[in-house]
RNA sequence: GGCGGUGUAGCCGAGUGGCUCAGGCAAGGGUCUGCAAAACCCUGGACGCGGGUUCAAUUCCCGCCACCGCCUCCA
């Protein structure tokens, strides 16, 4: 069965061909560093994650590249607020992004290009631009896009030429430098105080969209996979890369995924609403596995909303895993060779259009039956089934809990006392002895393989 | 205004023209346990509203209502 992924600009899933047979090149645009990541960073870092992931578990060799943007406008006000620098300001956001991330457990880009890296490709870019009579430069603003001249312009988010022109203006201001309120700036002219860099046509900084089209071709090559992002950045962001890789003569990205966005009370995450939580926060209150549990849980192109009652839902269903490893653990069985029909059913949700939820279900579907196993005493199964949910939680980068049994010797002298109070039939003493463990987070359970415990 | 999306049981969230209508969380009852915890068994209950097509619609078509996203920076 194929692989297929709903691509933005068909529309419609299609089948996911790979440029060369076995390997995938996937460009991811990442964050402006100019704050702390909040939860919606963390739904797409991780929804492209699982899907670099299951690309991999699924045999392609991938190459996966997502930017970091330390120039641009928020960085530079931001800098101008604080009295620090520019690079001060992006080394310190940068860092706390990916500081989320790894607890996360989201891996890490094969690279990770930064705008400020690729000036000069991004100039070679204008400069084919400006020759291709694709950009126009107008004197001391910078140098624009010259919308009209690229037919396909509107394709990525179905809208036409006409309707963009009606369109912009609606919600912004248009500057009176450009042609056309839908053109975009390629470079801008510099500001005093503005990080610079020389330039044909004169000191200034990059535009915003140029970087993605220049890193992603430098990286990955003409017509590379796939390139993703957050859905709002799908229009002008994505459009606009595209506009300009294949403006200049290049063959850009092949298809196109965006993941939704995350909600708080129904409406869009956003620094300007200020009503977002930081990713810091909700890793601190629920756990890295719960965050990635409730992205699994819906679809990537779905709206979600990641408040304490998702999360706090989802770290119970992440408990249900790990008591499954506990209590085989206890049981004294191991892993053994999964199951290939869940496996197959796995692949088949997968590989429609990366149905996570689909696939959690087969995770879950497999979970219940090991525990099943377990009760009815039959081992070869539990065994089998602890492979097969090993096998598939790995896939969509989702780790499993052991319990702790022999790995804190304090807490395994009081589980031992308590048990030798049981044994003389003292439960007061026992039961003290478990609810102290329990005020300090340690949970006991009772197996007929003997007491283990874990960390609530 | 333009383009697009969504509305499913207490909550989250898949999916499908009919076959016991995923999965997770929560709730009630039972089993196990000294009691718990974990687990197992059982239970309830759903497809925004109004039409239409059909033997049969939550699923297709039309209309309506509500909410959301993009059209500005944004993951």
């Amino acid at each position: 069965m194929p692989l297929r992924l709903f691509d933005t600009i068909a529309r419609e899933k299609v089948e996911l061909v790979p440029r060369e047979p076995g390997k995938l090149s996937m460009y991811v645009c990442g964050p402006t560093v100019y704050d702390v990541p909040h939860v919606g960073h963390g739904r797409t870092a991780t929804t492209f994650d699982v899907i670099r992931r299951y690309l991999e578990w699924r045999g392609f060799a991938v190459t996966f590249v997502s930017n970091v943007t330390d120039v641009e406008d928020k960085i530079i006000a931001r800098a101008a607020t604080t009295g620090s620098t520019e690079p001060e300001i992006a080394a310190v956001f940068e860092a706390a992004y990916w500081e989320q991330l790894d607890r996360l457990d989201v891996r890490r880009p094969d690279h990770v290009p930064h705008a400020t890296e690729y000036i000069a490709s991004m100039q070679a870019l204008i400069t084919e631009l400006v020759d291709r009579g694709h950009a126009y430069v107008v004197e001391g603003q910078g140098v624009y896009y010259d919308v009209v001249t690229f037919p396909s312009y509107g394709a990525l988010p179905h809208r036409s030429l006409e309707q963009l022109l009606e369109s912009a203006g609606a919600r912004v201001e248009v500057d009176d430098a450009k042609r056309n309120p839908v053109d975009f700036a390629l470079w801008k002219a510099a500001k005093p105080g503005e990080p610079v860099w020389d330039s044909p046509w004169g000191p200034g900084r990059p535009g915003w969209h140029i970087e993605c089209s220049a890193m992603s071709l430098d990286l990955l090559g003409e017509g590379f996979d796939v390139h993703g992002g957050g859905d709002d950045l799908a229009f002008p962001h994505h459009e606009n890369e595209r506009a300009q890789a294949e403006g200049a003569g290049h063959a850009f990205a092949r298809h196109w995924i965006h993941s939704a966005m995350v909600q708080v009370g129904g409406e869009k995450m956003s620094k300007s609403l200020g009503n977002f939580t930081t990713l810091a926060e909700a890793l601190d209150a629920h756990g890295p596995r719960a965050f990635r549990m409730a992205v699994l849980q819906a679809h990537y192109r779905r709206a979600i909303e990641l408040g304490d009652a998702e999360l706090g839902s989802a770290a119970a269903a992440v408990d249900r895993l790990d008591a499954l490893v506990r209590r085989a653990q206890a049981a004294g069985i191991t892993a053994s060779t999964a199951d290939e029909v869940a496996i197959a059913r796995f692949r088949d949700a997968m590989d429609d259009d990366f149905s996570t939820p689909a696939a959690m279900a087969v995770v879950f579907d497999a979970v219940s039956a090991a525990h099943q196993a377990i009760t009815d005493g039959d081992h070869a199964r539990v065994a089998s089934m602890l492979a097969t949910v090993a096998s598939l939680t790995g896939a969509v980068g989702l780790d499993l809990a052991a319990a702790e049994t022999g790995g804190d010797a304090e807490v395994d002298a009081l589980v031992a006392r308590r048990n030798d109070a049981r044994a003389n039939r003292d439960f007061a003493a026992a039961d003290a002895i478990r609810d102290d463990l329990a005020a300090r987070g340690i949970v006991l359970e009772d197996t007929a393989g003997g007491t283990i415990w874990h960390r609530a």
